[in-house]
DNA sequence: AAATATAGGTCAAAGAAAGTCAAAGATAAA
DNA sequence: TTTATCTTTGACTTTCTTTGACCTATATTT
């Protein structure tokens, strides 16, 4: 045990020791957490902004109002080093063109299967992300980045 | 099985419990239901609101008056024509917790697979889809109605 | 026909969570 | 000792839910 944590190291094991017997995916009420750590809320984000990126492993999602909760999935081991090599090498931005030959080598190796391939293909496509040019390729590896993550998905088994 | 789950979650999953086995079409009270589940009847409303809507593949008749009361009819086909419905029903935007709800509809109605459906979620999340807040809605749609009609799984027919 | 009772509808305010962002405080690196 | 990076904090924002006061439509009585 190091003697020189800081809160968010402290929260960030924390979290961490939630995934354990492997769940795949926990749930947090950030208010609750901070609460429970003596924090102000936003910490809590700041430790999953720090702590929990893709490019880490983790996919986060939420939901605010009433019921609000904070969602943390961890990709599966097996696949871990493969596809967090690829996650970890896409950079800020990519184009389509690039994604589309990312998406035939990860079929080729049976990274992922066809049907994602074609998903991920349609949901970063260049007609369907009709935004800005400046922004574009960026959106696109944040979107390819967390889908990514979220392939060979298994549900709660 | 979530745990957090508010009134308006408990009562749309009542509501959706009262299409089983193919029914189609389910007659509410909303004063009556109101009274069951403890809240004002408005709250009906607003779950009907957010959670019936023709985009999420339900229509919505009502009858005032003495004898009033809620029909909702889900639409029924095949999943071609409920895929088709929903992509011409979502109109030029859409909300995360709209698609929320139509994803876990699509699901149980198995007009797609969980990978799927975990795959659009990603895609179109708020957090991956890190836009202004005024286009947001809009590239939302459009990633949700290209990849719904990319969907493969042949479920249940 | 008019009055009354019985539904359901609308809308805005209050409540409940989470998100953002930038300033201030610590630590580490140069 | 500066300078750069990482943490902590808090004010302000956005999103979703709950509640209630007021409105509208239909049926039943008088």
């Amino acid at each position: 045990m190091d003697f020189n944590m800081r809160m968010s190291d402290i929260i960030e094991e924390f979290i961490k020791d939630l995934f354990n017997d492997g769940t795949q995916q926990i749930e947090i009420q950030r208010n609750e957490l901070a609460e429970q750590f003596n924090c102000v809320p936003s910490q809590i984000n700041y430790v999953i902004s720090t702590r929990f990126k893709p490019s880490q492993g983790y996919y986060i999602e939420s939901k605010r109002g009433g019921g609000g909760h904070i969602t943390i999935r961890k990709i599966k081991n097996t696949k871990e080093d493969y596809i967090m090599h690829i996650i970890n090498n896409i950079g800020k931005e990519i184009t389509a063109n690039s994604v589309s030959i990312l998406l035939s080598d990860l079929l080729t190796y049976k990274i992922i299967n066809e049907s994602e391939a074609v998903l991920i293909k349609v949901a970063t496509s260049d007609n369907v992300l009709s935004i800005a040019k400046e922004f574009k390729d960026q959106l696109r590896a944040k979107i390819l980045k967390n889908m990514l993550l979220n392939c060979n998905y298994e549900g709660t088994k």
